[in-house]
DNA sequence: ATGAAAGCGCTAACAT
DNA sequence: ATGTTAGCGCTTTCAT
């Protein structure tokens, strides 16, 4: 049971292929006998059109690649979830690849995905080596780079601050009067957000004359258990710390719970504070700090500027949509719980 | 700057289109200068092949689609991170769909992945609607189904039984001393596999002469808030139940920061029962029973074998690939936690 | 070791 | 409203 053809639909129904063509996609008139002759014969011959042979044809793919670097915790599924949303009803496929924070693996990603020639390409950050970040420009698509806004984009960038989430989560923190701060991370060689975010918050508290007065950092990627283990390494080297400031949520999440363990007062004694507003963090059973990412939207706002481009070449002027992460989380020292 | 394509790179190389593929992909003999004059041009020229030409001229695109149901817990991307660990390096790619649940999104984006000719298809779950089914047999290649195994397969099934998870674990539970059983979940009209461990555990509470003496669904999506909304819900209607079996881990996660919210002690008062066996559910302060799935291995294994199906269209004889989760977390009624 | 011709399945452009 | 011709960029097949 070889896989039918427009020319067999059409011989079927017993027009040329260019009238099946026409019938099965709309487009331009076709007589309504004709059409229903069509369809009734693709249906027949359960004809699915070759995409390959359509989109070598008219040299347009509608694909959307997207690179993410990383599958392992839940930001990059939601943005990627935003981004299929986002493409709905369009037409548009998104192609995905993962880059496991490994820049060389992201350029053959890159280069593979090229090669399916994708009418845009989505991709993670702005921190590209200059070989990636050539082949990008020289597919002549639009370039749509996510999540960060610190540092050039080739193109389109649709993000946010890490710097500045960082800077502004450490003014809320002094602000709410914590002063004893140590840093909880992982891997930030790799995920480069997570070191701007530092960087920021180290900025700010450089400012009040502060500093952070533990680190504990691990080569592995971030997770509870990992934000767990060293936290318990962070107070045990200094116990007098009154707020930690984690890479991400997960790390967070994994503080608070070494905090429980430990009996060590949330907030009360120590100030836990992470990043992305994951909905785990709201759902805890003490409150902990974060910023709220608009992960989701971040995705759906990266198709539409890619719908938006490739519709008709259209020139788009914004090239930069920039989020602000609400901070949430932070109150006075009462409403300890351990 | 247009595309350059083969022919130009032939040109510039001084050679003909043929050599030049020849030379590009290492395959029969191309003379050793021949080969650096054709590497040499096509880097010269930033040339990236056009797969959408290669895969109709070859007839084969090496491209393994896969559906799945949700990006909105770790499950489903854990599955796709193995499918792209499993295919790295063999030169397939994966192209991914959501079908956020809904059976007719589902059979869309089937058909849409089948106009792009992949090699294999991996689809979620065994229980398509019969229209999606005959449209997967039709496209004559390789169908994998993975995650479940309760029902039967179109052709090769890697996963495991969702029915048997669920007897096991109301086993585990009822030797654990356990006898006052409720039961919190949601979306089990979309969510089939949740359904069929609930079923799976209801048939063993039975056969001892129980049954769920409180249940709490919702049609929402689970989640940590919900399972916690829920939990609040079940412990009001009957506070003296011994134990709570959920749909999956994030809705037990939310159980369990209800319970210490309320101060009900886990699993000393309530044990906490799961499904998935997420690294959150191992960090957890508290322990909360779960049932291992082996998310990353299923997505893997069906990398490979549709690589091995692909490869040679080598005959694959184990046509079902099963695996058993290991129930965790389970022990007497010492240890508790509030 | 290299090349020429044919064709993959479709659509764009131009008929009529 | 429908058909014809040419061609998208590559590989397959067959020559040489």
């Amino acid at each position: 049971m070889r896989k039918s053809t427009l020319e067999e639909v059409a011989a079927a129904a017993g027009v040329s292929k260019m009238t099946a063509s026409r019938a099965l996609r709309g487009t331009s008139d076709v007589s309504k006998e004709t059409r229903e002759k069509v369809l009734q014969a693709a249906e027949r011959l359960n004809y699915v059109g070759n995409r390959l042979a359509l989109s070598l044809s008219s040299q347009r793919t509608n694909l959307v690649a997207v690179v993410v670097p990383s599958m392992s915790n839940i930001v990059f599924p939601e943005v990627l979830a935003g981004i299929s949303a986002g493409l709905e009803g369009s037409g548009m496929q998104a192609v995905f690849g993962i880059s496991d924070y490994d820049a060389a693996k992201e350029r053959e990603i890159i280069r593979d995905m090229l090669s399916w020639q994708p009418s845009a390409i989505i991709v993670t950050g702005l921190d590209q080596p200059e070989d990636t970040v050539r082949m990008l420009k020289n597919a002549t698509i639009p370039i749509i780079q996510i999540m960060d806004l610190d540092g050039e984009p080739v193109d389109f960038n649709v993000g946010l601050s890490h710097g500045k989430a960082g800077e502004d989560m450490a003014r809320a923190l002094i602000a709410a009067g914590r002063r004893r701060f140590g840093y909880v991370g992982s891997a930030l060689e790799l995920d480069l957000r997570a070191g701007k975010r530092k960087a920021g918050f180290e900025r700010v508290l450089g400012k009040s004359g502060l500093a952070f007065m533990q680190s504990q950092i691990d080569d592995a990627f971030s997770s509870v258990a990992l934000g767990k283990q060293l936290t318990r390494a962070a107070l045990a080297a200094m116990p007098d710390l009154d707020c930690l400031y984690y890479s991400n949520d997960d790390m967070a999440t994994g503080g608070l719970f070494a905090c429980m363990e430990l009996g060590v007062a949330v907030p009360g004694k120590i100030l836990i504070a992470g990043f992305n507003g994951l909905d785990l963090a709201n759902a805890l059973p003490v409150r902990i700090a974060t910023s709220r990412s608009p992960r989701h939207l971040i995705g759906e706002v990266a198709a539409k500027l890619a719908r938006d481009v490739v519709a008709d070449g259209k020139t788009i002027d914004r090239k930069r949509i920039a989020f602000t992460p609400e901070i949430i989380g932070i109150g006075p020292f009462e409403n300890s719980t351990g």
